[in-house]
DNA sequence: CCTATATTGTTAAAAAAATAACAACAGAGG
DNA sequence: CCTCTGTTGTTATTTTTTTAACAATATAGG
């Protein structure tokens, strides 16, 4: 729960949602070597009104300064402290099939301060082989493994038909957060959030934009 | 446009965003030999109240039948026309690394109408070979082979410094869509829609459920 | 054929989100 | 030190989205 002086306030998921972009926007402009922005100029780059940049950033405090702006690294940081970033997580892989071996090699994770500690797979093809540094493990290993080393997110990229499986030992090995690549609605208890790329879905979107009609 | 009645009507984005799950959903029931189904039990499936989805599905026509429900296969039909499914789509990727060797292999795509023809990259050591069946081309060719094979939706899976230079090509050449899986907000001219897969951000927003506070 | 039941399509109300307006204030320049 | 400019934080307004309510109607059972 957020907390803004003294009162507990529920961030709108609308909010939630934008706030990854801002922080990326804000991590190509540091790089750049841009000093401090306005929210006119922010919100043109990000693609959002600048009363809305500005809404929505006050709900976390007052990073800018009247008559000057945001100064872009410390509003950089903020995000990333809203978000939790700087609180390092660890992840586990299940499935390390033709997308979980794409996402052992994506490198955009580590850099915002997300540790990948190893895979799983049931394939006794795969078990052993370490990929990119990354050692994949017994499916068998994973509940032990979870509690031995402080992980707190699952990714799953399994086929659909084992992904809730493989959803339930992982909450019940203890994770707090689940990544789900299979187009499936995972049921899990409440206190563990599911954050589903469904890029199917995305693709129906698209087409819908392109060809939809009646 | 959409018209309903002769009127156009516009459709919001909310219910778009929606309608993808509601295929997904429909196309397991329909596996599953369900016939019938209520706005209330399927709401309860796809997780939206009943009269949302009632709402939602009324944008597009009255496919349900008072006292009875929703007949899951003609519903089903409806939406893949609705979202234009039905006529099939024709896509090339270009970035063959370790993304696009796994969209290459994804198999969720194909069943619902979208047909891979070809993968474009820049790296000699990859043209040439054939990955799952699709043939991996120089960028070169990318306008010439766009234009003779009436394709429609371009995927990117390149990174994020040759994303919009792919981009421009792609729209150049006349595509109608883009899929995009870089972490870039692309810049194309708005006859063309762009359907954004920012892996990373939702990561971010995980974190934030898990670990965000002030 | 008539009545009771189930469930829709549609209109109305409530809630959430986005946009607009503006007072407050920091900093620059005279 | 004062005034003018730029830009924020915040409150008010509008728009969009969700939820609720209910009349209309198809089906099933007697
Ligand atoms: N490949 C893509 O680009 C893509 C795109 C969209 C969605 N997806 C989804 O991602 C998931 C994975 O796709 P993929 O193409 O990598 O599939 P894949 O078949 O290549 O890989 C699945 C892997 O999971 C392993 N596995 C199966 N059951 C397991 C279990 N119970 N415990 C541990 N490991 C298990 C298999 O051994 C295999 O290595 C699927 O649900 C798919 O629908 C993939
Ligand atoms: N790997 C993942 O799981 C993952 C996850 C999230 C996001 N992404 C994003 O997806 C994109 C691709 O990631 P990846 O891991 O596959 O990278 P990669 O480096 O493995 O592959 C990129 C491929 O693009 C090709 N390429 C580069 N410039 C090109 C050009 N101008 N024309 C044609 N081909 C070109 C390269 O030769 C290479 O084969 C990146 O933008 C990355 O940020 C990847």
């Amino acid at each position: 729960m957020i907390h803004k002086e003294g009162k507990a306030v529920v961030i709108p998921t609308a909010v939630i949602k934008r706030l990854p972009k801002y922080h990326r926007h804000l991590g190509k402009l540091l790089k750049k070597g841009v000093e401090k922005i306005s929210s006119r100029e922010f919100g043109e780059i990000v693609g959002v009104s600048a009363p809305q940049l500005r809404q929505d950033l006050n709900h976390f405090g007052n990073f800018g300064q009247q008559g000057y702006g945001y100064n872009v690294e410390k509003l950089y940081n903020a995000l990333a402290k809203v978000m939790g970033i700087e609180k390092k997580s660890n992840m586990v892989l299940v499935g390390v099939g033709n997308l979980g071996q794409a996402l052992i090699s994506a490198t955009d994770f580590k850099r915002r301060g997300f540790n990948l500690c190893t895979a799983f797979d049931i394939n006794p093809r795969l078990v052993g082989m370490t990929i990119n540094g990354i050692k994949v493990r017994d499916i068998a290993n994973l509940e032990q493994y979870i509690k031995d080393n402080d992980i707190n997110i699952g990714i799953i990229a399994v086929p659909e038909e084992t992904a809730q499986d493989v959803a339930d030992k992982l909450v019940l090995a203890g994770v707090k957060g689940i990544w789900n690549f299979a187009p499936v609605d995972l049921k899990v208890s409440k206190e563990v959030s599911v954050e589903n790329e469904h890029l199917t879905e995305g693709l129906l979107r698209l087409s819908f934009k392109i060809k939809g009609e009646i």
